[in-house]
DNA sequence: GCCGTTTTCGGCCCGACTGTTTTCAGTCG
């Protein structure tokens, strides 16, 4: 079974977890944590790395200690620090510290005094009463511990973007119309962009609190409030999404905003680099001795640190701050930078609209182009195209393209590989077309092997242009092809 | 456990809210 880099990312996190019940030193802790986070994100295969002789301690976070544990995992398949931690503290102990309000001191007293580490031994403690005897834990305490754990199971853990945007906008209108608030932003991954997020992160200025407070906890869609004091408030909406609010004054907007945003990672990052400037970060501003000197706007914030302005997008401590000291953020792309579309569907076969209304919605986004890709006929459930419809279809093309000016429309398709690599339409046929988008649609579970040949074959069919979803993963749904 | 334009040893980001331990530890973001 060969190691990936997520295997060993999840090894350190284990062993983070573990050291962390065991109350070990917290910066040995993080140092695992870094190291997971590191291995998860890099883009190169370790293994292949280390046949190149690539020395692991050039990988930020990682020393010699790391290095030979990164070898051993990948060498045996495991780590003798993770079976000497396990002879302590049974495995499954970790998945305690996801339920919201269980850290390590009380998973570990839990444990010592109640024999607990499964979440079912926990339910069955909650509600038998034992939990609130442990010093330390109270009835309260129980009863959270009791609730935390029954919407664990049936809570979903992250959320794709563009669902979370929904609810988010309609939030934020919401809190828009309370009167004395000023500013409502959306923070957190959101802001960031990220394809999942696992909660709604909102900044709001305003004149007073109590009022955004009041509004906010009161909101028709909230099912619950986890916590609320004078600046900062957490409840869950209806749609099991946790939103998390704070509450800041204006002249703190631009490090708030940064502070909210994120990543955790990005802001330590920043934070180190004040340190050693001989000044604060927090979310009230940036700060020399007990003097403010920037924090209005975010820019004025990486200002102070030396920094330019950094994007959202690329908070995330994987080089972009090392870019932005030297001048070499790269230019991310914009919505008005798109001049055409090469995969679109209509209600030829699994869209709903025709190719005139997708011409004019085109029209209005400024495309210059567009190809027309319906699904072939191996996709019966979506009615794909048989040789006989796509040529009908190029026939209804060129006569709308005859009508335009301004914008091309490109003839396509978005052809099913099929499971030994071959293409659902003759050459034939697809030499007629502008493009030739291929994908998979079927077989997600073949070995690698098997898929990366299938898909290799497909590839070097001759009209072959485009590979749609490489991955083949529906976000939070189906996992990518392995 | 990592790291170094103050350091090869002594540091390591910062603050809010909750519940319980009557002054603060634990958890979270």
């Amino acid at each position: 079974m060969p190691v990936h880099n997520a295997d060993i990312s999840a090894i350190f996190e284990e062993i983070a977890d573990l050291l962390e019940i065991e109350a070990a030193n917290p910066f040995r802790i993080r140092a695992y944590r870094k190291a997971a986070r590191i291995l998860n994100e890099l883009p190169q295969d370790i293994r292949i790395l280390l046949k190149q002789n690539f020395s692991l301690t050039q990988l930020p976070g990682v020393g010699d200690d790391l290095a030979a544990k990164i070898v051993e995992i990948v060498e045996s398949g495991s780590c003798g620090l993770l079976r000497r931690l396990h002879k302590e503290l049974p495995p499954v102990i970790t998945e305690l510290l996801h339920i919201p309000g269980l850290g390590p001191k009380r998973v570990k007293a839990l444990y010592h005094h109640l024999d607990v580490h499964t979440l079912e031994q926990l339910h069955r403690a909650a509600q038998d009463g034992l939990i609130r005897k442990i010093p330390g834990f109270g009835e309260k305490t129980e009863l959270n511990i009791l609730k935390a754990v029954e919407s664990h199971a049936s809570q979903a853990r992250r959320f794709k973007l563009a669902t979370t945007t929904q609810y988010a906008n309609a939030l934020i209108a919401y809190l828009k119309e309370i009167p004395g608030v000023l500013q409502v932003t959306a923070a957190g991954s959101l802001r960031r962009m990220r394809e999942t997020v696992g909660d709604i992160d909102i900044l709001v200025t305003a004149t007073e609190h109590a009022p955004v407070m009041h509004g906010f906890t009161t909101y028709d869609e909230v099912t619950q409030v986890l916590s609320v004091g004078k600046t900062r408030a957490t409840v869950v909406l209806k749609c099991k999404i946790q939103v998390d609010l704070r509450v800041m004054p204006e002249t703190s907007y631009g490090a708030a905003l940064h502070y909210l945003t994120g990543s955790k990672a990005h802001n330590i990052a920043i934070r180190r680099i004040a340190q050693k400037l001989g000044l604060k970060v927090n979310e009230y501003g940036v700060f020399k001795a007990a003097t403010r000197i920037a924090g209005e706007t975010e820019d004025s914030v990486y200002g102070a640190v030396g920094l330019p302005y950094i994007p959202p997008e690329l908070r995330e401590d994987r080089g972009e701050i090392e870019a932005a000291m030297v001048g070499k953020l790269p230019n991310l792309v914009q919505i008005t930078d798109l001049r055409g579309d090469l995969h679109v569907h209509t209600k030829a076969s699994d869209g709903s609209d025709s190719i005139q209304d997708m011409v004019e919605a085109a029209k209005s986004l400024g495309l210059e182009y567009m190809a027309i890709t319906e699904h072939s006929r191996h996709l019966v459930m979506v009615h794909g195209l048989d040789a006989n419809g796509l040529l009908r279809q190029c026939d209804e093309i060129d006569q709308i393209n005859s009508t335009l000016s301004g914008m091309t429309l490109l003839k396509g398709i978005e052809v099913d590989i099929l499971e030994d690599g071959s293409l659902d339409l003759p050459d034939t046929i697809l030499k007629r077309l502008d493009l030739v988008v291929g994908a998979v649609h079927s077989k997600f579970n073949l070995s690698r092997a098997k898929q990366t040949e299938r898909i290799l074959r497909a590839m070097e069919r001759p009209h072959f242009t485009i590979l749609a979803h490489p991955t083949g993963r529906l976000l939070e749904n189906r996992p990518p092809m392995m």
